[in-house]
RNA sequence: GGGCAGUUAGUUCAGUGGUAGAACGGUCGCCUUACACGCGACAGGUCGUAGGUUCAAUCCCUACACUGCCCACCA
């Protein structure tokens, strides 16, 4: 009877299967070696202790949906798990999805604006609960798609990042820091994003080349060169390079300058005042650009802050966080936005005849990584996190090869911005409402204390980090907490170890008087773990930071490989954006071409390059080589009733197929190991088709024989265990229908080795 | 400005110090009892440019060009 139709049907195979995977419960760790440990016969390996295999996910946004980014990196992570669950190893890939700050709440502020409300008028606390919504809505859409693609993800262990345990663990974190004094508060100029109304970070700024005007002004005796005429007026200083000949009699003078007068309102005409202006030396000025000669104003530019701390210099702010000129740009241009300030004070200067040409001139614009709006610096009271110290650990464990790049090229990119030369502090301050908020509390309204404690006022303290709400004990007034919420990245550095019971169940936790029942401890259990894969964007974002603070909270390295994948592009070599649709959504191709197929072409292009062209080709490949094994089963299953398995004699024997496969099996095993996915699935596809196929069946035709019969179903066994990691549905679903005696699932057999 | 990667058949990519490979596509012939999502065959490349090392270079070295990415940001 034959049990196989003659093409292999993805559609009628691949939930089904995925529910059986899941309803054997080998996806979790523990219940997978146990059942192998049952049912294995006792081979060499039974008393070595336990190999356990813990990979880490990268994981994604609750703004989420599977992308073709997603879909390489889970299928190679994927391949790896299933290899080594296959290979006895007790293995653990636990499945979360991250909270994604500023993405998710301009996610929802778009939801929001179409309903014409505002976040504000909507206040905090309704506000985050459309955050939740939003996060019940589409949060776990993305799982859903991984389990399409096949993912073996223990289920049962979910994470998020605002998990109350979570939570917990990000406060416990933020207090550790603070104690060791490497948090701190402070004024300084940061980049401030207009429209999403926050701080962000370094990381988080992109600089776009546009076009832009060179206006030069008239300084006293001197002509300078700005793009941001309106920063004038935030002016305290001129700099000259300290060697410059043509500047240095003027290094310490003051002085008098004609500008205009920004107390006039804007119905007058315009008229000049004079004013005084220091100049300073400082050697953040390149003499070669422009005039030679910079003008200082260290509220609203980075380098400018800079050389006034260095200089001592007086700061003026005069743009707001809306970016519209304040009181302080004067009367004249008070409330204007900065682009018409712009325009308004070159026409005053222009009439005053203080500027004296205008050049095109191409230049870096920052702009926000999320929204794209132009980032303002601003002078702005936030938290910063010291890097120097945090950086260096990570950097001695990158240099002891306690973590591996693969390619290892990446791990220089990696070292050189830990460098401590390079590395800057991480303001971790957000001014968002979805988040971890700061564990840190402010004494609001001031102190009036209680009768009897009036001589206290002095010890009363404004402000308290602590995880728990305070109470004032002088004025039984109860403290207000900080409005701001955590970098996301701050929370998601502490990934690997929050989501394995860190810091409950770790050696950290102060001793209790009550001893704990008895739990299994995930943390003691699975923390470091071995593996991570993710896209080359994120690697100083994340994975540099989960480094850091692994080895600052756990005192090892969160996980000893991170395997950079390629970015995948579009065949002309285009990035794939959805905004630009150019973007490919593989669920399509899976509706099309089949998971496996899908998996098979993705894994064969997986060199090590750091580019991938992704066309539909590779799928047709895929899909074409599935249907292939499928009738190879069929041929194989027509030969010969029963198969079996425990062919000890066919492999040691001297028939060259066998040799062939043993071969393709070590060379399959070592390159997974090496990360060399394309050149496994490669040699699979070459050895498969073009050898056992093309080759040995067609010898087979005219045999009958046993021994002809034992070496089909050596192969066709092995080359299913060796395909599996890579196209999971297909060899399960063949894998269920063979006259195999006593077998379990193709998920938990041995890996030929 | 600094760093990294790539440049090989129409396309996407392998590859090796000594006659250049795969997949997809193309052309031709085959419904051969596992598979037409197949079988058999064919066509198609002075391996980015210019030097150098070598008996010999697509592969090693140097420079250059182009493409892409990362870091820094210069007013």
């Amino acid at each position: 009877m034959d049990t196989f139709n003659k093409t292999y049907n993805p559609k009628e195979t691949e939930d089904k299967i995925y529910k059986l995977w899941l309803e054997s419960g080998f996806f979790i760790p523990s219940s997978a070696t146990s059942f192998a440990k049952a049912t294995k016969v006792k081979k060499a390996t039974g008393n070595k202790p336990e190999k356990k295999f813990v990979t880490c996910i990268a994981p994604p946004n609750i703004t989420g949906e599977l992308h073709m980014g997603h879909a390489l990196e889970y299928t190679l992570q994927d391949i790896i798990v299933r290899v080594k669950r296959m290979q006895g190893y007790r293995t653990l890939w636990l499945p979360g999805i991250d909270h994604a700050g500023i993405a998710a709440q301009n996610a929802v502020e778009k939801q929001l604006t179409k309903e014409n409300i505002s976040r504000h008028k909507l206040g905090r606390e309704k506000f985050l609960e459309r955050m939740w919504q939003w996060r019940d809505q589409y949060g776990n859409v993305i799982l859903e798609q991984l389990k399409k693609l096949g993912a073996s993800l223990d289920w049962t262990r979910l994470r998020f990042t605002m998990d109350p345990d979570y939570q917990k663990a990000v406060q416990e974190a933020f207090i550790h820091y603070y104690k060791k004094g490497w948090i701190y508060q402070g004024e300084r100029v940061i980049n401030w994003c207009i429209r999403c109304a926050t701080s962000i970070s370094d990381l988080e700024v992109n600089y776009i080349p546009e076009k832009a005007k060179l206006y030069y002004i008239k300084y006293g005796r001197f002509t300078l060169a700005t793009v941001r005429p309106e920063t004038k007026l935030g002016d305290t200083a001129l700099a000259v390079h300290p060697n410059d000949e043509r500047y240095k009699k003027y290094i310490g003078e003051d002085l008098e300058i004609e500008t205009v007068d920004n107390d006039l309102p804007l119905e007058q005409a315009a008229k000049v005042k004079k004013i005084k202006i220091k100049v300073v030396a400082d050697e953040a000025v390149d003499p070669e650009f422009g005039t030679g000669i910079v003008k200082v104003t260290p509220a609203h530019d980075l380098t400018d802050f800079e050389i006034a701390q260095r200089q001592n210099l007086p700061s003026l702010k005069i743009i707001d966080e809306h970016g519209r000129m304040n009181e302080n740009a004067g009367i004249r241009y008070q409330g204007l936005k900065t682009a018409e300030a712009r325009e308004r004070i070159v026409k005053d200067l222009e009439t005053l005849g203080l500027i004296e040409k205008i050049d095109g001139y191409e230049h870096n614009i920052a702009r926000c990584d999320r929204c794209n709006s132009v980032i303002e610096p601003l002078p702005s009271k936030q938290w910063f996190l010291k890097m120097k110290e945090l950086a260096r650990f990570a950097l001695v464990a990158l240099r002891k090869k306690e973590v591996r790049l693969h390619p290892e090229r990446w791990s220089g990119a990696l070292e050189h911005w830990l460098d401590p030369k390079n590395i800057r502090d991480w303001n971790i301050s957000r001014q968002l409402w979805w988040g971890h908020r700061l564990p840190v509390w402010h004494h609001e309204p001031k102190c009036v204390p209680k009768p009897g404690h009036e001589k206290d006022i002095d010890k009363c303290i404004d402000m308290k980090v602590s995880a728990e709400k305070p109470i004032c004990e002088y004025c039984d007034a109860k403290f207000m907490q900080s409005e701001d919420v955590l970098d996301t990245w701050f929370s998601s550095a502490l990934w690997p170890f929050a989501t394995l019971g860190w810091p409950q169940d770790s050696e950290a936790q102060p001793p209790r008087e009550v001893e704990p029942p008895k739990i299994p401890s995930d943390f003691k259990e699975y923390y470091p773990t071995d593996f991570i894969t993710s896209d080359r964007g994120i690697l100083f974002l994340w994975q540099a930071r989960m480094i850091f603070s692994g080895l600052e909270f756990t005192g090892k390295v969160p996980f000893k490989d991170i395997y950079i994948h390629a970015t995948i592009l579009t065949k002309d070599g285009k990035r794939m954006s959805k905004s630009l649709g150019t973007g490919v959504n593989p669920l399509d191709l899976i509706e099309k071409y089949g998971t496996d197929a899908l998996r098979f072409g993705l894994a064969s292009q997986a060199t090590g390059l750091q580019d991938l062209r992704f066309g539909e080709d590779l799928l047709v490949m895929g899909k074409k080589f599935a249907n292939k094994i499928w009738n190879i089963t069929r041929y194989v299953t027509m030969k010969s009733e029963i198969l079996n398995p425990k062919s000890e004699t066919i492999s040691k024997s001297e028939i060259p197929i066998i040799q062939k496969m043993n071969g393709v099996a070590k060379t399959v095993t070592e390159n997974i190991e090496k990360y060399n996915f394309a050149e496994a699935a490669n040699s699979l596809y070459k050895f498969i088709w073009h050898e056992f196929a093309d080759k040995y069946i067609e010898e087979s035709k005219d045999q009958d024989d046993q021994e002809t019969k034992d070496t089909l179903a050596y192969l066709l066994i092995n080359s299913l265990k060796l395909l599996h990691p890579f196209m999971p549905f297909l060899t399960e679903e063949i894998w269920s229908k063979l006259p195999i005696p006593d077998k379990k699932l193709l998920l938990v057999e041995d890996w030929p080795s």
